[in-house]
Order: C-alpha cells, then structure tokens, then sequence
DNA sequence: CACCATAGCTGAACCGATTCACCGCGATCA
DNA sequence: TGATCGCGGTGAATCGGTTCAGCTATGGTG
C-alpha cells in the first residue's frame, strides 16, 4: 500500500469556517472577538476547531494583518554564548521581563555573532515591534540595522551617542567614586584591570562604557595614577584577571590596591591572591564594579560599586512599550535616564600596610 | 498651514519597484535572490531603496509568505524575573545559542506569568518555527499549547513524560551520588534541602526532578533517611536555604551533613553557618548539585553534582532545528538522551567529627 | 535566414488571517 | 401597519511580501 505522503495539509481558519458552516469572517471573530458573535456560532467553530485539531489563528497571518509582531527584540552585547557569563545580565533581563509581564509579548533575543554581518540580517529580518541596545560597541551593525527598521528603539548604556532615548548610569563618576575611596584610604599605588577598549579605524574608542571608566579612575588617582599599572582583560572573566594580578603582584613594586571594572574581574583577583598567599584587604585592597551577587558571597566579601542593573532593564522596556502603545515609526523623543550609582563599602578595602602603625 | 498629519505611509516594496521602474516581482528579487536579476536592476533598486528610506522586505509579510518565522521558542520554567537567580539557566542559554549560531534564527524568549492563561497565550500566538520546553511543571498549560501548535518541540529536563524528543540527565542517580559519598564519609544524620514538590488535585507530583532528587537521596541515605530532616525551600534562592539550616542546626539533635538539590541553596547553607560560626566540614558536611560558577567561588569550595547544562542547551536546539530543517509537523521522533552527571568532591565534606580521633 | 536556447522581466496567484461596509430579518414603536 | 433599529452574519478587500508560469528580446547555431 502506498504511503500517503501528501503534505498534511495544514488546517486554515476557512477549513473550520466550512465544518462548522459559517463564513470565514465569522470563524475569525469567534477565536478575536468572541462577544460580536452569536453564543451558537462560536460553540460550532469552536467545536469544528477542536474536530480538526486547529490550534487558532496563525500568528504569522494574523500578525501581517494586525501590524504587531508581538515581541521586543533585545539587542545584547556579545555572542549568547558568553553573554551570560557575566551576572548583570540577568539582572537586566529580570527588569526587562518585569516590565513585560503586564501583556502577552515575547522577547527576541539577538546575540551577536562571530559574523557581524550575518547578525545584522537577523535584526533586519526580525519579528519584532521595537527594539532595547543592550550595552553595543559603537560600531556594531546591529545598531545601524536596528535603526534603519523605523522602529522605535531604546539603548542602554552603550552606544552613548545613539539617536534614540537613553538608560544607563554616570560610567564615569561611578568609577572616580571607586579610586576616590582607594584614595582616601591612603592608597600610592593603584592598578587598573580593564575591559576591551579598542579602537576602530578613526581612532575612536569603540566601548564608552569603558572608557568613561578608565576616565574616572584617572580623575580620581590623580597622581597616583600610573598608566604602567592598567591591564586589559580579555574577556570579561575571572581567568585573564587573575593572571593580570598574578603578574602585577610579583612586580618588584607591586601595587598596594585594584580596581576592576567588574565584579567578575575582581574575582579573579581574589583568586590570585589566594594563590600567592596574600590577605586581603591587608597586602592589597581591592574595588570591583556591578554589585553582583557574588560580591556578597566571595569571601572576603567585596568593596563594589552598586548599579541598578534591574531598573534599567525595566526603565527601557517601559520606554520601549510606551513607545509601541504610541505607535511611534521611528525612535524620536530623546529622553535621557541616568541611574545613580552607590560606593557599597564591604570587606576587601582598607589602610595600606605602611599607614597602619 | 495644516500639518500633514498623514500617517507617513510606510514605505512598501511596491513604492520601490515603481521607484526603481521595475515591477514588484524584480524588486522583491532583486532583495531575496540577487542572482536572478541583472546587475543593473539590482542597482538601480537599491538605489531606490536607499532614496525612499526602505529598509527591506517586511519580516512579518515574508514570513507569511514563505511558512518560517525564523525564530525558536524557549519555554522556560519561571517567570523570567527569577528565571537568571538560578545560575543553571545562563548555562543552558549558552548551549541553545552556540547551536544556533549557525542560521539566523532568533530566540523567542517565553517566560512564565503571574497569570497562567495568559503565558499560554503567547504561546499559542508566538510566531515561531518550534519549541524547546526547559523544565517545566507537569500541568504548565504553556505545554499543551506548544503541543498543539504541531510544531516540532524538544523537551529538556521537565516534565519528563512529554511526547516529544526529551534531553535530561538521571536525576535519581545523580542525587544518589552526592548521598552517598556522604554515607560513605560515615554520616548518620542528614538533612535535605528540596525544591517544592507540590501536588496537582489528583495528587500527583508536578515537578519530576524533585521527586526524583529526593528519591535519589532516600534510596542511598537508607536508614540515615529523616523525613523530619527534610526541608522544603521557596523559592530556589540563597535565602531559604539559610533560614532553613539555622532552623535545623538549632535542634538539639543537628545533622552532621546537609544535601540540597542546587548550589544557590547550598550557598545559603554555607551563609548561615558562617553566622553560627560553625565550621564546614568540620562541623557539617555539605554536597550541594550543579556545578555552578559560584561553586567553586565560594569558599569553602562546594562538593556538588555536576551536569553538562550547556551540552543540554546544545543538543536540544541541534535537534529542534533539524526538525525543523526536515519540515516534520509535529513532534514525532522520541529521541531520548540521558546526559551524564559526576559527582565533584571539593572541600564541603569530611567525615562528622565523631569518627575522627 | 529560420530556429532555438537562454537570460531577464512581468504580473498574478497566493500565504492565512482581520476588518468593515453592507444586508436580511425579527422586534419595537408610533 | 409601516418605519426604524440593531443584532448577527457575510464576503470582499487588505496586510506586504514571494514565487512561478509565461513572455520578450537577444545571441548563437547550422
């Protein structure tokens, strides 16, 4: 016997219009608008639904026809495969979702890519009613693609020049709080562990983030500040911090006390030390960056300057579905949120040994 | 004057093509398969693109067109605000982006609600070419609506008994293991520290891998199994778990080890010893399950079980888009793999202090 | 020079819904 | 009883593309 190979033919509104022996404009409002039709007409397409195993409108259809894809497109920072590495994305995300939670809308995640261009194409061909930039680099395609769309657009920490409504925090002043508190402490000799802050061809700095950062800890060192004593971290992860603070530390002059651009860096210090029998905050003190959780469970806990990772997620999203409400085409208004920062002072900080009698 | 309040018009591939002086036909080429138009249609298009500010096909109106919305469905267990406390889930985000690299596919993100309903909903209206369910309850009526969607769907962890292509490990064994490595330390007493295990009206339990934890950790615990000594935490936090352990290790009859069915858990055993100053492992042995990053951060670094969270990422995506590659309608093949686990013994666990001299 | 293959373009059908102008009909009212 | 009202239902237009059968030059071949 021959198979029946044909193609399964999908069931279509018009397919339950038939059985249930209505026309398709009915079908359509029993399942949209069940209160403009008769009780009686929407039990029969209901029931022929279920006879025909139909599952409801198409979404792809009813999408084209309705002019809302349903979802927000979250542009984030590094290919998905590292991106969560770092523990202020979830945080994000949490006030993204949070923010979400009111309507039926999803969230299209779209990572980069070890192919710039091939991550461009997904953000030109995505369903979505707006998109959130999470933290790009300057010149990411992505962006430039996600602006072409007319859609409305949020962007949150990174690019700081994008034309669209902005959510992020005062890099700079945040990071001068960190070295001031070094300072203050009495600390001559202070290294830096950075992020990536490459240049692209015009010799422009493609991470604001992090040049606002180094920015602030120069302010702040004054003339402590030794350029000798930055090292960038690639990626942004325990391990290539660790190994920049095993190396400083063996320096015949090592430095008194760090500061990291994240809470993920310092770590890694912590590990370095641990290895080379330094104590903490004794021989070195140290000042991470984020917040995050484990800087309250690293042990000793640890000196970091406090960002609000949630509330921006949720601030953008807002914006953002306010915006689609609107039913804005393009970004437009320019508002502009700079979230406050806060030095949370714990255990990995203290006098260097030489002020300490 | 008046404002030309008109509403802008969206530019259409059609206003391009009469742009251009071609037909619609030649400009939708001239977009989606270059090579069938010459050379100079393509320019001039493009031209004409460029001129009227058009920045592609539609999304939406080409994914009608041609049946595939290029997008992933990610049902996840929690709604998304506490979905990244778990730091389990990063990792399996991890393992489904590094199998998606490869197209241009998006990852619709569809978190669970406060109202049940209304995440089923997005569900049924999300627009995407399949499902990968991550750990979902038994009864999660986002399920059954992926189910009768008639797309492919993939089912990682939970609930285990899904008609569909399943990615898990062996939780009963791997909870087994993290007992018994603590009966083999000589422990007699020893508390558990368990996810919610509710039960639905027709008193089954909704959440196989707790159950299954827990009968892996009564199966090796035999007559060291308390049911007293068995603790329920909620949610899967930090917190919980220390309110628990200062409950338990104020009895006066305290455990001499603890398992908890997640390291967010164990790190708030590892809490609420350090505040009744209580030495791990001398006084308590402690095996926590994941092998998450903070695991091996916490100090003393945890014993715990470890699972390849990410290969389950990868794999189930891998199979999802192949599914999806071969056209199949609806979940058919009922692959099943069972992924490894191993038990990681760190510094948490040491015999109880009676058996050592 | 007749014949045919080929490249490149056109136009219409189609994807699967939603929406809305219009209509029939029984109930209500003067 | 004739005019009016409104409920409930119909069917066609529409959303914005993609695809493909068929047509028209154009150039090559014997």
């Amino acid at each position: 016997m021959e198979m029946a190979r044909r193609d399964d033919q999908r069931v279509r509104l018009r397919d339950v219009a038939a059985r249930a022996g209505v026309s398709v404009g009915s079908a359509s409002q029993a399942f949209g608008r069940p209160e403009l039709v008769s009780k009686e007409v929407r039990e029969r397409v209901l029931a022929a639904a279920e006879e025909l195993g139909y599952a409801g409108p198409d979404p792809t259809a009813r999408r084209l026809r309705t002019g809302r894809a349903g979802a927000l497109g979250l542009i984030v920072a590094e290919r998905l495969g590292y991106q969560f590495t770092d523990p202020a994305s979830p945080a994000f995300l949490s006030g993204v979702a949070r923010a979400m939670e009111a309507g039926p809308m999803g969230l299209l995640l779209i990572p980069d890519s070890r192919f710039r261009e091939a991550a461009a194409d997904t953000v030109r061909g995505a369903a979505v009613d707006g998109f959130i930039v999470y933290s790009a680099p300057r010149n990411d395609p992505r962006v430039e693609a996600a602006l072409a769309r007319r859609l409305p657009v949020v962007t949150v920490d990174q690019p700081r020049n994008a034309p669209t409504p902005f959510v992020g925090i005062d890099d700079r002043a945040a990071a001068r709080s960190a070295a001031e508190h070094l300072r203050g402490l009495g600390h001559e000799r202070v290294a830096v562990l950075s992020f990536v802050t490459s240049l692209d061809r015009d010799g422009r700095m493609q991470l604001d983030l992090s040049v606002e950062r180094l920015a602030g800890y120069r302010e702040a060192l004054g003339n402590a500040w030794d350029e000798g004593l930055v090292r960038t971290c690639r990626p942004n992860a325990s391990e290539p911090a660790r190994r920049a603070t095993l190396e400083l530390m063996r320096d015949e002059k090592p430095p008194s006390a760090i500061v990291a651009m994240s809470d993920v860096l310092a770590i890694g210090v912590l590990q370095a030390t641990a290895e080379l029998g330094l104590s903490v905050p004794d021989d070195l003190s140290l000042v991470g960056f984020d917040d995050s959780p484990a800087a309250s469970l690293s042990s000793p806990r640890l000196t970091t300057v406090s960002q609000p990772h949630e509330e921006k997620g949720r601030l953008a999203a807002e914006w953002l579905l306010q915006a689609i409400e609107r039913g804005e085409s393009s970004p437009t208004r320019r508002r502009r949120e700079i979230l406050p920062t806060e030095l949370v002072v714990r255990e990995t900080t203290a006098p260097p040994k030489r002020l300490r009698s």
